[in-house]
DNA sequence: ATCAGAGATTTGACATTGTCCAGAATCGGT
DNA sequence: ACCGATTCTGGACAATGTCAAATCTCTGAT
């Protein structure tokens, strides 16, 4: 419970962005639990609220994100995901076998990344940074269970990402 | 036409993977190509061999990219993206509005973004990196047309991407 | 406090990108 | 040329979004 309910309604006032239940309460689903899918935040929301479409969830999301009180991301082979932490350029670190997200300070400053080796003319505005990798309780279940090449109770090969 | 279909064969053959039709074509098609999606591939085949089932064209992509023939990127609102350039750590540009895409050496050096700032204790394999911005053609084509703030020709505020 | 219009939500259809499955066809080693 | 393993085909299905029309709710002005 990270914002008190009248924070987010001035923070959307302020924005300009309409007051409903359902935004308050989707704004404080992804406060909550970052990193959360639509699908996520939605089941959030119902118990919070009772109800909300699926179709009311993609609209906010949207519109939040287009007024930059939410940052969208999404990782190959998942769902968009969404957080609070928005305009401080940090990046992500996300387990290929469990999904678990970390946010990860910029590792070389302020704006940095924003500069490509040769940026073929192109006017740069984001620097998207996801660190692939395993993560140490991952890396744990995987070197318990070695007898089993070709079934490891957790991913067989690569973990199944049914979008 | 950057590989003789002999030498794609041959590639196959040194990684172990079955030779048929389906995957020289894919495989001619990714070289000749980078950076499609599957739909891509799959109609780009079809002009070269006739015919190839859609399961086929994601089979034979998953094998290859499992055995590192080809690299897989999937881009925030595209579909996965394939490329034969492989294994030297490279990044993308990619143009929000019509979303051409570039390859970009990696702008520290070797295998460098390696290096989050903060690990997690994670086993960091991969830092995948994609720079967002507009290219020089879609810069003036925007510029070019600024009396129509209803519905600019190219996105009205935000290029729609239908996935 | 009320009202009108802008904007939001609901509902239901549809699109895209993949995956699963079972059977037929093909490949490659002998 | 044969046989077992692998791949391909075709059809069904799943996940994640988007579109459009009708209805409802906010919000600012009266």
């Amino acid at each position: 419970m990270v914002n008190p309910t009248d924070d987010i309604e001035q923070l959307l006032r302020r924005n300009r962005v309409q007051v409903t239940a359902q935004r308050l309460a989707i704004v404080r689903a992804v406060s909550d639990r970052p990193h959360a899918t639509a699908d996520e935040i939605a089941d959030d929301v119902r118990r919070v609220i009772g109800s909300i479409s699926r179709q009311a969830v993609y609209d906010a999301l949207g519109v939040l994100v287009d007024k930059q009180l939410l940052r969208r991301i999404q990782p190959a082979g998942s769902a968009a995901r969404y957080e609070t932490r928005v305009g401080d350029n940090h990046h992500h670190l996300i387990c290929r076998t469990c999904n678990r997200t970390h946010d990860v300070d910029c590792a070389v400053g302020a704006v940095p990344c924003l500069t490509a080796a040769d940026d073929h003319g192109f006017v740069i505005d984001e620097a998207e940074i996801i660190y692939w990798g395993m993560c140490p309780s991952c890396r744990q279940t995987d070197a318990a269970i070695p007898p089993t090449p070709p079934t490891p109770p957790t991913p067989p090969t690569k973990a199944r990402t049914p979008r």
